[in-house]
DNA sequence: TCTGGGGTCCTAGGACCC
DNA sequence: TCTGGGGTCCTAGGACCC
């Protein structure tokens, strides 16, 4: 009864932002959404404690999501399998379905689209929509309302959205009330509700910005607000001064659902069971990733005229070493070609935890017959 | 019993040109 | 003799996110 009591205050403010100028954004996160996917198609999954390991082996997995039971026993993104199990030794372990999950994300995102034209998909299970626009659908509250239960009935999933006038407002808002969560941050809410929360909670730091800023005693994104602009630029760069403005609740970016569609790199990495030293061996698991490169370029029908190879070594450290060529690749051959000229050039014969190959400035294929045609084009006599 | 795999963006430094 | 400063492009590494 409180609940809808202050959902329904909320509803009455909304009037007072809505119809400005401003913009109105979702940011519409789904919960544990691996995990859910799996207890949506198995039912029998549902309330007990699920973790999804890219990696069964104990000693090398890790966690990549978790149900809210394992959660509450105290599993979390990241940790290694066993420490998991330690903290939860029910643990349902299971490995990930991508091409499942990928098809249950494109369904999320149809979805989505029945609201507003202007989605902007951000990852596989999370997406800005922009519903300024949509006012005849209802308010911004009915129209977080109306996604939350259709993406629950059509596809038993749930999610937590967040309403605000930009994007990084709703991104932090959609963090606030997990799982199933809906919250409202207005731009006057910033102080109250923004503010307090504690400097690494803020979407763009991480652990090793985090450790910086405390070193200058901010703490919260209060904090951060209250320090020099140049300070912060000095230590951080330009992201310095872009952190202080969004702490400030502002955040110019527009949604744009053109950018899924535009990617700059396509690449495939893998850890070995055990460190690898034998040369041959290194160059079979180069041809098993140069396959893989090329079936994710074919998909999206790209292709790249850059190759960067990556070398893990067993301490960790980490090289990447790229070649720039005259010439588009897609081939798993080619591919292959270059990557193990990279290996042979830069290899250090240390034993080698962790191989990558990523192929870079990638297009689609349709964008360069348009420059072959442009020059063509040009060539012509007049 | 340590720490995956897929990305993006930014920065520092070197090469090169004028 | 021994030298400026700006601009661009490229590479490698680091930070961040999911």
């Amino acid at each position: 009864m409180k609940l809808l009591k202050n959902q329904l205050n909320e509803r009455d403010d909304m009037k007072s932002w809505y119809p400005k100028n401003g913009r109105v954004i979702l940011h519409v996160d789904m919960n544990s959404f691996y995990a859910s996917v799996e207890i949506a198609d198995n039912p029998q999954l549902k309330g007990k404690p699920l973790a999804i390991a890219g990696n069964p082996d104990e000693r090398k997995g890790i966690v990549v999501t978790s149900s809210y039971e394992a959660r509450s026993k105290g599993v979390k993104t990241t940790m290694s399998l066993w420490e998991a199990k330690k903290h939860c030794p029910q643990l349902i372990v299971k490995r990930p379905n991508f091409d499942r999950y990928r098809e249950v994300s494109n369904q999320i995102f149809r979805i989505l689209e029945d609201y507003t034209p202007y989605v902007e998909p951000v990852s596989i299970d999370e997406a800005f929509l922009d519903i300024t626009d949509s006012y005849d659908l209802g308010n911004p509250l009915d129209i977080a309302n109306a996604i939350q239960q259709h993406l629950a009935n059509d596809l038993h999933l749930p999610c937590s959205i967040g309403i605000a006038p930009n994007k990084f407002l709703a991104k932090m808002a959609s963090d606030m009330k997990k799982p199933n969560g809906i919250t409202i941050l207005r731009k006057r809410d910033v102080s109250s509700k923004l503010w307090p929360l504690p400097i690494e909670e803020m979407y763009g730091i991480g652990s090793k910005t985090a450790e910086k800023l405390k070193k200058y005693q901010i703490e919260t994104i209060e904090d951060l607000v209250e320090t020099d602009t140049v300070l912060l630029k000095g230590l951080l760069g330009v992201n310095g001064e872009r952190l202080k403005t969004r702490a400030l609740g502002e955040d110019p970016r527009p949604v744009d659902p053109e950018s899924a569609s535009s990617f700059k790199s396509i690449g495939s990495s893998q850890t070995f069971p055990v460190d690898v030293s034998d040369y041959e061996q290194l160059v079979g698991q180069l041809r098993v990733l140069s396959e893989s490169v090329e079936k994710r370029l074919h998909r999206k029908s790209a292709v790249g005229d850059a190759i960067q190879l990556t070398i893990r070594y067993s301490d960790r450290k980490t090289i990447t070493r790229r070649m720039r060529l005259n010439q588009y690749v897609e081939k798993a051959a080619d591919i292959l070609f270059y990557s193990e000229q990279l290996l042979e050039e830069h290899w250090n014969a240390d034993p080698v935890r962790l191989l990558g190959i990523t192929v870079q400035n990638a297009v689609k294929k349709e964008d360069i017959t348009y420059q072959i045609d442009l020059f063509h084009y040009l060539d012509e006599p007049n």
